[in-house]
DNA sequence: CAGTATCCTATCGGATACTG
DNA sequence: CAGTATCCGATAGGATACTG
């Protein structure tokens, strides 16, 4: 079954599935877009990212994070600030994504 | 509220959220990939995309066509044999799917 | 072979209310 | 402000059976 193997490294040891798996969302390509621009608050990023929820907004982030495409910065002031940032991994996605938006 | 023009297109003027969106789905990116290396029929192209079913696979072409993505070739024959192209503007897609999966 | 037609469920994501 | 907790509906997508 042997094809190009180009694509047999996109197709069968596929790190690369798990990448294109985290942009299979409504809201993370929009996220990391924003982010890119530079670091944001969490209330910003939500104003930004228009029509997300916070919940989802968290769970974007958390995901984002675990990943590690995006930092969390948390300062212990009141009120509370919470900044994202993307990480040097997040921000290679900034290209790709910039081009899928023409 | 202005904030950089650049992101005012991404956000405001927003065809390009609907190209991301064209994405965020489980199958589209794998489908393109598979298809930015050659026409293929459709039983060769749902075998390389591993784990989609018939339903999806055609669900996804179909939203493809309509978005000028991809071109469909049917060849009246017996059995049918019907193969699926990207348009010019499909494979505009290529590299920045590419680059997402590092 | 290349699809439709059904059916069915898991999950995604929205709304709302509440908290440190 | 930056979240959690809860609930809830829509829909994406999987399984199966059938057809030209």
């Amino acid at each position: 079954m042997a094809r190009h193997p180009a694509f047999d490294v996109l197709l069968e040891s596929c790190p690369s599935r798990t990448s294109l798996a985290r942009i299979a969302n409504k809201w993370t390509a929009m996220v990391v877009i924003v982010l890119s621009d530079g670091r944001r608050r969490f209330g910003d990023l939500r104003a930004e990212v228009e029509g997300i929820s916070g919940k989802v907004l968290t769970e974007t982030l958390r995901d984002l994070e675990r990943d590690g495409l995006v930092e969390r910065h948390v300062y212990a002031e009141m009120p509370p600030r919470v900044e994202y940032e993307l990480t040097a991994l997040g921000r290679t996605l900034h290209v790709p994504l910039q081009a899928l938006g023409r």
